[in-house]
Parts: structure tokens; C-alpha cells; sequence
DNA sequence: AGCTAAAAGCTAATGGCGATAGCTTCACCT
DNA sequence: AGGTGAAGCTATCGCCATTAGCTTTTAGCT
């Protein structure tokens, strides 16, 4: 078998990379082939000897993306618990779909059924928010539950944030954290059992 | 000055109710004049004697769905007040926005800085929660957070939903709900003053 | 009833974008 | 020195938004 590696410069990953860069700047909708080929210094056919369409790129950025966030997610957390956790990873959240704008809409792209790889990175991203609910004391169903109310919320929030959908006065970081700190207080709450079985 | 009213049938109000059927069915984000041309039984051109582009189309739908999802949750809310009424809502909110998925995408759309109309529509729906979160006592720069913090946690929700976002176990109207009785627990917990600092 | 202005529709055409086909060039390996 | 295959390019197709310009229809006036 030979390593051919003609040319140089790029690669599928480089490709990727770059788009992901570039959706950062057009918005994940508005990216083209014909704008990602021009920065990488290419004719947008050439472009289809890395990525096979441009679903493929959308679908590669969005795996990059999960994990660039699950990763910064993650580190949020490290070191702390409980409430203090939860204002971690709401603030890194925030903080990074404002300075990712193209990233982070390729992270809210549902992987295609049988996508494994996407799958996962997804999930592995949505971890963290398992993790750091853990110290809630909340079990099994209640823990789903509380993961996806916890990432709607936060994804909501900046999802908004982002389309410009507040109007203008009243400062959106005080709303930020009125909204994290009601959720606190909201899954700390005593509550009647809906339909656990455990206890 | 004449009111000629030649043909029959078409008319902007037309095509943009229309519009917004068809983007039930195929997507927002996937709806173009060819589809809509062939749904009301012109060919593509003549759309542009009623809507003056897609742009504008979107806007159009836009506008008209904000205005229908106002209604939707004010009838809801009709009768009820506190945490009745905010549960009422949200499944309203729901409901609407999963029977109506391309309706609810326009619905977020963000209006042009200089568009009153547009402006006008999204902040009469916006109305309806303040409404609701009228009876939880907050004022001011709280009850504008409370409305934006119960805003995103029911956009988040539903638009992770409707992008298949979630995996498939656990019901999702269980988690739906989980989300509602934390966010009211949340709003009715007692809290420490607006501006803390953290980060 | 007939005339007319303008809206509403159509065909033709342009430019942008995704994608494919097929040719050329270059790096590497023997 | 030559061969191989990836990487890049040009040419081309089809779809979509949009515009130009012609034709048809109809409201409203005389």
C-alpha cells in the first residue's frame, strides 16, 4: 500500500476546520462552497476531493463543534458542584455560542439516524450536563428530564441571544442569570414524584 | 384613482398564507418560489406581482405566525393566573409550535432594526407573557427577565425537539413538563438581590 | 356597450450555487 | 525514468431567485 500525499496543504480536516472557521464569520446557513473554497485558495470543485457534498461539511463541522463544546463544557466544571457547577457551564455555554455563532448552530444539527459517530459526539457533550446535575440527587428519568431542561433552557436562552430576538433595554446578562439562578432554584425545589420508581 | 382588482384569486395576503402552509410541509428554511409558484397554481415569476421577494415572503410569514402563536397563547391563558396559567401556555406553546413547524421557525425570525411592523407583531406576542408572569409579583428589569428566562426555556425546548434533538428514550411530554414545574418552582423561590456578581 | 389603464400572468434570460465528468499536473515510490 | 493515484482545474448541468418585457384580463368610467 502507498502513501500518496500529493500536492500539499489540504486535508479533509483542514477542509472542516476552515469551514467551521468561516461559518463563524457568514453564519452556518450562508456557508458556501464557492466562499470556503476561496479561503482555502482553491476552485470550489477541487473542494469535493475532501468533503463528498456540502451536507458532509455541514455534518463534519457539526461533529467538530459538539466536541469543541463538550470539551469547553467540560472544563467549566472541573473543580466545582451543585449549583456552582450548573453557573459554569451555563456561563461557558453562553460565552462560547457568542463567539462561535456558526459553530454553535452546527451543534443544535440532529445527526442522521443511523450517524453513529455523530451520535456520539453529541452525547459525549451532553455528559457534562449529566454529570453536573448528579449532585441534584435526581435519578434515572428525572435525570433525563433534567439534562434536557437544563440545555433547553441554556440553548433557548442564547438561541435568542444570537437571532437578536431580545429587544433592547434591560441588560441580557442579568436575564442570563435570572434565568440560571431560577433554574437552580427551581431543580433544588421539593416536588411531587411524577412517576419514579426507585426510593 | 381606480381599484382595478383584475384575475381572481391571488393576492398578497394570499400567497404568504399560503406560504406559510407550505412551509409547515416542507420546512421554512427549505421553502422557494418554485414550490409556492406550483402550490397556488402560477408559475414562479408571477409570485413577484404579489411579494416583492423571498426575503420578503419570510418576513410576511413571519409576521402572520408571531401574530397566530400571540392569539394561540393568549386563548390559552384565558381564565387562569400564576402557575396554572404558565403551564397553560407552555403546552399551548407546544402544541402550536409542533403542529406548525415551519410557522414556528418564522416565528423567531428576528425583525429588521427599522421594521415597526414586524417589531410590533413579535412584541404583542411577547405581551402574553408578561401577562402571565404578572401574578409571580416581579417587576421591572425582573418581570423583563422572567419573560425572556420563560421564553427560552420553552423555545429551547421545543425547537431541540422539532430538530429531533433528543434521543429517544424517556417521553419527552414527561420532560416537557419537568421543565414547566422547575421553571415555576423557579420563579416562585424566594432569591438574593438582581445584581450579584459571578463568572 | 365600449374604452382604457393597470394589475396579473407568462416566456425568456441572467447570475449564483451545488454537483459531476473528464482532463492535467504533481509527489512519491520503485 | 517511469508509473500511479490523489489533487486540482475547466466545462457543464440543473435548480433557484430575480428581472425584463410582452400579453391578457378586468374594473370602472363614459
Amino acid at each position: 500500500m502507498r502513501t500518496p500525499v500529493p500536492r500539499a496543504g489540504l486535508s479533509r480536516a483542514a477542509v472542516v476546520a476552515a469551514g467551521a472557521e468561516l461559518a463563524d464569520e457568514v453564519g452556518f446557513a450562508d456557508l458556501t462552497m464557492g466562499l470556503l473554497a476561496a479561503r482555502v485558495g482553491v476552485k470550489t470543485p477541487s473542494l469535493y476531493k475532501h468533503v463528498v457534498s456540502l451536507d458532509a461539511l455541514r455534518r463534519g463541522i457539526g461533529i467538530q463543534a459538539k466536541q469543541e463544546l463538550g470539551n469547553v463544557l467540560a472544563r467549566a466544571a472541573v473543580g466545582r458542584s451543585g449549583a456552582d457547577a450548573v453557573r459554569a457551564i451555563a456561563d461557558a455555554h453562553r460565552s462560547w455560542a457568542l463567539e462561535h455563532p456558526g459553530r454553535y448552530a452546527a451543534t443544535v444539527r440532529a445527526p442522521a439516524a443511523d450517524d453513529e459517530e455523530d451520535r456520539r459526539a453529541g452525547d459525549e457533550a451532553l455528559q457534562v450536563f449529566f454529570d453536573v446535575l448528579a449532585g441534584f440527587g435526581l435519578r434515572d428519568a428525572r435525570a433525563v428530564d433534567a439534562a434536557r431542561t437544563l440545555r433547553s433552557a441554556l440553548h433557548g436562552f442564547v438561541s435568542l441571544e444570537g437571532a437578536g430576538g431580545f429587544g433592547l433595554p434591560r441588560d441580557v446578562t442579568g436575564s442570563y442569570r435570572f434565568l440560571v439562578d431560577s433554574l437552580v432554584a427551581g431543580l433544588q425545589a421539593e416536588r411531587p414524584a411524577p412517576e419514579s420508581r426507585s426510593r
